[in-house]
DNA sequence: TAGATTGTTAATCGATTAACAATC
DNA sequence: TAGATTGTTAATCGATTAACAATC
């Protein structure tokens, strides 16, 4: 995996001691802890809000129910999807929203719409008992703090694609010359 | 952006002087050198593997053509699905993969299958001249040091997102003791 | 010349790695 | 007791920050 025994060992101490000294670790017992220190250990009520594809492809997705995220519901500013459904989900119009969280206690918020709307949904959802967005819209949101605010910005992941092109196109053409050959 | 001067300056000069002492940056000629740096100064050819609905969702997200990536064709499994369209992309069967990608110079392999199947593509890819993958299957691919490989795991990020909730709430309850309020 | 701003070297900080003690 | 393996402290390395020189 790349990674050093001594740097499992300390990131392990960081949550105190999994092991036995001379003995080893019980992989089935660090398994079930780093789960709880993932908050795998209990159920995490979601719901997604823009029913576009990628939305769909977050709630079909089955593995993240496996896990204890299960999507409560969906929901979308076009009314007219309002009554479908998205696998066994279905989708409500936009301004149940809040009252949906509040009834159904939910956890966390998955936006899946442009970033024009992600910024209005967050004005919103500040207001919200919930704990987190899993925010897929390309900016940056401000909520308070108690709300934890997870981004996935896909162009960034693929500029660092193009990046990484660049970079090994270069080191071919130039007779491995200075700094930028390491790692 | 919470970023020191300081750490801006150190960054840009990993990559040489773009301003002027006393004088400031030509931020217009700084946007455009930083472009070139991430390599957004051509168009890279893609095509995706996977129609389903989080490969629909990237062939009709836009802004990654304006930055230059730019599907030419999608590719699935299923044979029923060769000749449809994903917005302009045409679907072709999965048989014409390799010779596509050598026909029209493709850069970059978008695989948005199954882990199991995304394994057995690698292992075709290996033998194509691609420069990249974009992997958003939940496994680690062995392909060649030429092709870059870029992993979107959402799953960790979706850890990533209940480890900080489950850190918070533990915040909430102790009364600020030790190092793990930091930050 | 004074003020402002970048380039570059030095100091600090944190994370990774190595070493060794503790334990089975 | 010897060998193996984890816990923990010390050493090393790299990245961030601060300081200052260079330039407009």
């Amino acid at each position: 995996m790349h990674v050093t025994a001594s740097q499992i060992r300390q990131d392990f101490n960081h949550f105190g001691g999994f092991g036995q000294q001379g003995y080893g670790y019980n992989t089935e017992y660090l398994y079930t802890e780093i789960g709880k220190i993932l908050g795998l250990d209990h159920q995490h009520p979601m719901v997604l809000v823009g029913s576009g594809n990628l939305g769909s492809a977050l709630v079909r997705y089955m593995n993240f129910r496996r896990r204890g995220f299960v999507f409560k519901a969906a929901f979308d500013i076009s009314p007219e999807k309002a009554g479908r459904k998205v696998s066994d989900v279905t989708i409500h119009p936009m301004e149940e929203l809040p009252e949906f969280i509040r009834r159904n206690n939910i956890e966390i918020v998955v936006l899946t719409i442009p970033k024009q709307e992600a910024v209005k949904v967050a004005h919103t959802l500040a207001e919200c008992p919930i704990k987190a967005i899993w925010n897929f819209a390309h900016c940056d949101l401000h909520v308070p703090d108690r709300i934890q605010v997870e981004n996935v910005h896909l162009s960034d992941s693929l500029m660092k694609l193009s990046y990484n092109i660049r970079r090994f196109e270069e080191g071919k053409s130039t007779t491995n010359v200075g700094s930028d050959n390491g790692e």
